[in-house]
DNA sequence: GCTCCTCGAGTTCT
DNA sequence: CTCGAGGAGC
C-alpha cells in the first residue's frame, strides 16, 4: 500500500467509523453488526499504528488511546458523588418520610420514584454541549477517567441538542447515571463465551465494572453496555423537580429511564413499589431496587447531605439472595488491637456471582445470638451484594444432639486468657505486646498504602520477615540489611533492592500518616489529622495538657486516654525514639500553621448555609477546613460565624439572629479570604 | 438520655 | 460494606 492509498484508507475507515458511532450513540441505531465493526475499528487501529503521521484529530481511535496502559487518569469530582442510604423494609421507609416531614416543617415535598438499576454509577461532564469527560464514582470524590469506554455504551450523546422546543443546556452540565448491561445483550455474551469454550459470566454488574477497567478496549469492543441517567446537575438550570429534569434529558438526547413517577405521600411510594415489584421480572434489565427522592430540588438543598449520603434519598432494596451453607468450622482472627473475630468457614457457596468460602460474624455477641450448633446450615447472603453475611441458622436441618458452639476463652494463637467487654460485644487478646498476630497486623497497618506506603511489603512478606526473627515491630523495618534479605528464600536482588528502597523513601513520610502508622488506639487517619493540624511536632503533643486536646473537634474522652496511655508506655517511647534515629520525620511543615492561625476562620465553628455564586460549596468547605476552621451543619451558641448564601435555610437564619450570631455574606466572604475562586 | 453523624477497625473475592 | 462506639448537639 502506498501512502497515498493509506491516507485515503484511514481517512475513509474514520469517516465511516465515525457516522456509525453518531448512529448507534445518539440514534441508538445499529446499521451494521458488531462483528463488522470491530473489523474496521481493527483496520483503522492498524492502520494507524503503521503511519502514525496519518491519524487525524478527529480519529475515532483516539478516545481508545486515552485507556493507558498503567491504569487510569483519575478526576475530582466537582460535587461530591455520595452512595444511597438503603433500607430493606418499608416501616423504614415509613420512618424516613416521617424524618423528611419534620426536617421540612413549612413545606409539603413531593416524591420522586425510580427504579434502581443494578450498575456502576458514571459523571458524565458537558461543556458547551459537548461531551468532555466520564468519570466512575471511585470513592466518591476522585474517580477513574474512562471517557475511552464511551464507544461502548449506548445512550450517551456526544453532543447534547435540545428538542421538543425546550431549554438549552447552560454551560456546564453534569449528568450522573448507571451503567449497566441489558439482559438480553448479557444473554448474548454469555452466548458467545459458551461457542467460544470460556466459561460464563455470572452476573452483569461484574461485567459493566470488568468492562469499564479493561485497559485493552480492543478484548471488549463486542460488548454493549447502556447508560440512564438518574442526577442532573449545572448552574443555571431553571426546571425546579427531579421529574422534569430527568425529563429534559430525554429532550437532550439521552435515553430516559421508563416507570419514573411523582408521587405526593407514603401512599403514593408504597403502591409504586408494588407496581415494580409485580414488573420486575418482566424488565429489560436487572433492578435491585427502587429509589424516593425528594422531588423538588430546592428541598433537596434545604436537606443537604452527610459525609456518605444525600439526606433528600433513599433505597428501598429488595430482599437480596440467600442460600443455605453448611458450616464446616468456626476460626477466629486476631486483629491487631487484640481483638477475636469469629470466622465462619462454610462449603464454597454460589451467591451473587461469586463462591464463598467464608464468612465473618463480627463479634462474639453476634457468635452467641445465632446459637450455632456443630454441623449446622445457615442462611447466607451478600451486604450490598459484596460482602457475605450470615443472617440465620436453619433450624429444619439442624441434626439431633448436635453440639452448641461456643466461643473461645483463650487466645488461638499465644493461648493467652481472653477478656470480654461487659455486654459481650468483643473478646480481647490482652498480649499485646508477645501476640504474633497482633504484631503481625501492626507491621502490615504501618506498611499499608494508606500509612507509611511501603510498597512491595504486604502480608507475605511480613509473614516471613516475622518468622525469620528480623522484624518484630516497624522500627525494624529500618535497619534491615541487603545481605539479611537476599539470605531468604525467594528474595531474589530486584526484589530485595525494590523493598529496600520503599522502606527508605517512606522516611518521608508526612507526620500525620506516620501518626497513624503507629496504630495508637482510635486514631485513624482523620484523628492524626487533626492532631497534627493542631500540634505540629511530636513534643508538642506529647506535652499537651487534656484541655487542649479536648478543645479539638472529635476528639474527646477515649481519644486522650488512648494518647496518654500510649506515650507514657516504655515500650512505646522506646519504638518511637528508634525510629526517631532511622530519620523519620516526626514533625510537620511550620509555614502552614502560621498563616492558617492569622486567619479569622481558625479554631472558629462556622456554619454554611444556601448556595454562592462565585464559588461551590464543596471549595468553600475545603477553603474554611484548609484555614482550620470546624465546619457545622446546625446553629448553636457555639457558632461563631453564619454564612448566609442564596436561599440560606429560613430555619437557620431565624436561628441565628435569635442567637445574635454574626452574618457572612457572599461578598464579605471574597474580601476575608482574598480568594476569587 | 436520645439522635444523628463520623470515625475506626475488620471484612470477601476477583 | 458493615458494625460498634465516640463525639456533639439538643
Amino acid at each position: 500500500m502506498t501512502l497515498e492509498e493509506a491516507k485515503e484508507r484511514v481517512s475513509k475507515l474514520a469517516n465511516q467509523i465515525n457516522h456509525y458511532n453518531d448512529q448507534f450513540f445518539q440514534k441508538n441505531r445499529s446499521l451494521i453488526s458488531d462483528y463488522t465493526y470491530d473489523h474496521l475499528l481493527r483496520q483503522l487501529i492498524e492502520l494507524e499504528k503503521q503511519y502514525p503521521e496519518l491519524k487525524k484529530s478527529d480519529s475515532p481511535t483516539n478516545l481508545i488511546g486515552e485507556r493507558t496502559t498503567s491504569g487510569f487518569n483519575t478526576r475530582t469530582h466537582r460535587e461530591r458523588m455520595g452512595s444511597l442510604s438503603n433500607t430493606y423494609c418499608r416501616t423504614q421507609v415509613k420512618s424516613y418520610i416521617e424524618r423528611i416531614q419534620k426536617l421540612l416543617p413549612e413545606a409539603s415535598p413531593t416524591f420522586c420514584c425510580e427504579k434502581k438499576l443494578d450498575g456502576v454509577a458514571l459523571s458524565i461532564f458537558y461543556r458547551e454541549c459537548r461531551l468532555k469527560y466520564i468519570i466512575t464514582r471511585g470513592n466518591g470524590i476522585v474517580g477513574d477517567d474512562v471517557t475511552a469506554s464511551y464507544t461502548l455504551i449506548s445512550g450517551i450523546p456526544k453532543k447534547l441538542t435540545s428538542s421538543n422546543g425546550c431549554a438549552l443546556p447552560p454551560q456546564e452540565v453534569e449528568v450522573r447515571g448507571e451503567v449497566f448491561m441489558t439482559n438480553k445483550n448479557f444473554e448474548l455474551l454469555n452466548k458467545k463465551q459458551k461457542e467460544s469454550g470460556l466459561p460464563l459470566f455470572a452476573n452483569s454488574r461484574n461485567i459493566v465494572s470488568g468492562t469499564l477497567k479493561t485497559l485493552d478496549i480492543n478484548k471488549v469492543l463486542d460488548r454493549r453496555l447502556s447508560f440512564l441517567p438518574y442526577t442532573l446537575l449545572g448552574k443555571g438550570i431553571s426546571l425546579p423537580t427531579q421529574f422534569s429534569r430527568i425529563n429534559l434529558l430525554g429532550n437532550w438526547g439521552f435515553d430516559i429511564v421508563d416507570n419514573i413517577q411523582e408521587v405526593n405521600d407514603l401512599s403514593g411510594i408504597f403502591n409504586y413499589i408494588d407496581k415494580i415489584e409485580k414488573k420486575r421480572n418482566k424488565l429489560p434489565m436487572i433492578i435491585d431496587g427502587i429509589v424516593i427522592k425528594v422531588n423538588e430540588i430546592s428541598y433537596q438543598q434545604k436537606l443537604g447531605s452527610t459525609t456518605k449520603s444525600p439526606r433528600w434519598a433513599i433505597a428501598y432494596k429488595y430482599a437480596p439472595e440467600k442460600k443455605l451453607a453448611k458450616l464446616k468450622n468456626i476460626h477466629y482472627q486476631v486483629g491487631r488491637s487484640g481483638v477475636i473475630t469469629p470466622v465462619a468457614e462454610l462449603d464454597s457457596t454460589l451467591i451473587a456471582g461469586s463462591m464463598i468460602k467464608r464468612a465473618s460474624l463480627y463479634n462474639m455477641r453476634e457468635l452467641e445470638a445465632l446459637d450455632l450448633r456443630n454441623g449446622d446450615s445457615v442462611w447466607l447472603t451478600k451486604g450490598g451484594d459484596v460482602i457475605p453475611k450470615i443472617i440465620g441458622v436453619s433450624l429444619e436441618k439442624r441434626e439431633k444432639n448436635s453440639t452448641l458452639i461456643i466461643g473461645i476463652k483463650n487466645c488461638p494463637d499465644c493461648n493467652t486468657e481472653l477478656y470480654s467487654t461487659k455486654d459481650h460485644i468483643h473478646t480481647f487478646c490482652p498480649n499485646h505486646k508477645k501476640c504474633r498476630p497482633q504484631l503481625k497486623g501492626k507491621l502490615i497497618h504501618f506498611v499499608s498504602r494508606h500509612a507509611m506506603n511501603i510498597k512491595h511489603i504486604g502480608s507475605g512478606v511480613i509473614d516471613i520477615l516475622f518468622k525469620e526473627g528480623l522484624v518484630r515491630q516497624p522500627a525494624d523495618l529500618y535497619r534491615l540489611k541487603k545481605e539479611e534479605l537476599v539470605a531468604l528464600e525467594g528474595f531474589r536482588d530486584k526484589s530485595v533492592s525494590n523493598i529496600l528502597t520503599s522502606i527508605e523513601k517512606s522516611k518521608t513520610q508526612p507526620f500525620k500518616l506516620l501518626l497513624f502508622a503507629l496504630g495508637i488506639p482510635h486514631v485513624g487517619i482523620t484523628v492524626a489529622s487533626k492532631l497534627v493540624k493542631k500540634f505540629n511536632t511530636l513534643d508538642k503533643l506529647i506535652n499537651a495538657t487534656n484541655e487542649e486536646l479536648l478543645s479539638i473537634p472529635d476528639i474527646g474522652e477515649q481519644v486522650v486516654k488512648s494518647l496518654h496511655s500510649y506515650f507514657n508506655a516504655q515500650d512505646e517511647q522506646q519504638h518511637i525514639s528508634k525510629l526517631k534515629s532511622s530519620g523519620l520525620i516526626f514533625s510537620s511543615n511550620e509555614k502552614e500553621k502560621s498563616s492558617r492561625e492569622d486567619s479569622p476562620f481558625y479554631n472558629k465553628t462556622v456554619v454554611i448555609s444556601g448556595t454562592f455564586s462565585s464559588f461551590s460549596r464543596k471549595d468553600l468547605q475545603d477553603k474554611l477546613e484548609e484555614l482550620g476552621a470546624h465546619l457545622r451543619s446546625s446553629i448553636s451558641s457555639k457558632t461563631n460565624y453564619f454564612i448566609r448564601g442564596e436561599s440560606a435555610s429560613n430555619n437557620k437564619v431565624e436561628k441565628a439572629q435569635a442567637l445574635k450570631i454574626k452574618y457572612i455574606s457572599e461578598r464579605e466572604l471574597i474580601k476575608l479570604l482574598d480568594i476569587g475562586m
